[in-house]
DNA sequence: TCATTTGTTCGATAAGAATGGAACTAATCC
DNA sequence: GGATTAGTTCCATTCTTATCGAACAAATGA
């Protein structure tokens, strides 16, 4: 857990843990986040990602994340850059974030049920 | 989420939320409770999942698994037998257990579950 | 019927996590 | 310097979760 160049600690390949993960992830503003992540091309703004909450609590998920290793922030003047840490996720756990975003052709899309037929 | 005919109440496929299938695995005792299982050919009862923890304890672990549709519960005598809800998890979130799992044929290392059976 | 085994439920306590206002810091621009 | 913007930190409150003993219930077997 290295304290980088912009200040924010994030934790390092080998001691991600996947408790941490899940725990990150079993709060629905921070699935929302990390969602939106997936989602995006470019890195987001802390502002972007706060859905209408406060700031302070906002920045307590984003903390989360960071800690499980699950986002990367970096400054950029005023802002908090934001992006997912899914080269080293993938390496570290191959499919878990394919799995959470519904990327397996199949869809476990948003939530979603998806509607088959009703077995 | 009916309940069976042995008394637990297990949700169907359609209610699955990730967000409580996080929160099930994000303690430790309930993410060896499934790798357990999933080590298992055949299903297991409290007993043997407790890992030296009183009974009370691991029985609140198990409800919460079973709410979050991870394992499923029936009665066997005196004995409840559990097994993972496997299919319908691989239905819902393709994926998804087998990443927790390192079912990658890579290797979610560090954490992992001992492969017991030659894959 | 009584005792045993297996697990659940109850209840109290303690530990942890979420929430949000207020004060604060850092970068930027005037 | 002063004002603005974007987030963080601090703190108190509230909510949720974990823990585990004790009492309980169901199935089985003597």
């Amino acid at each position: 857990m290295a304290r980088d160049e912009s200040g924010f600690s994030h934790p390092d390949e080998g001691t991600l843990s996947l408790e941490a993960i899940f725990h990150a992830l079993s709060d629905p503003y921070r699935l929302r986040i990390v969602r939106a992540l997936a989602a995006s091309a470019v890195p987001m703004n802390c502002g972007d990602l706060s859905f209408g909450r406060p700031k302070s609590s906002m920045s307590h998920h984003f903390r989360i994340l960071r800690a499980a290793g699950v986002l990367h922030t970096t400054s950029q003047g005023v802002e908090h850059m934001n992006s997912l840490r899914r080269d080293m996720l993938d390496r570290r756990f191959p499919g878990l974030m394919a799995a959470i975003l519904g990327e397996t052709g199949q869809s476990a899309a948003g939530d979603h049920p998806r509607r088959l037929t009703p077995a």
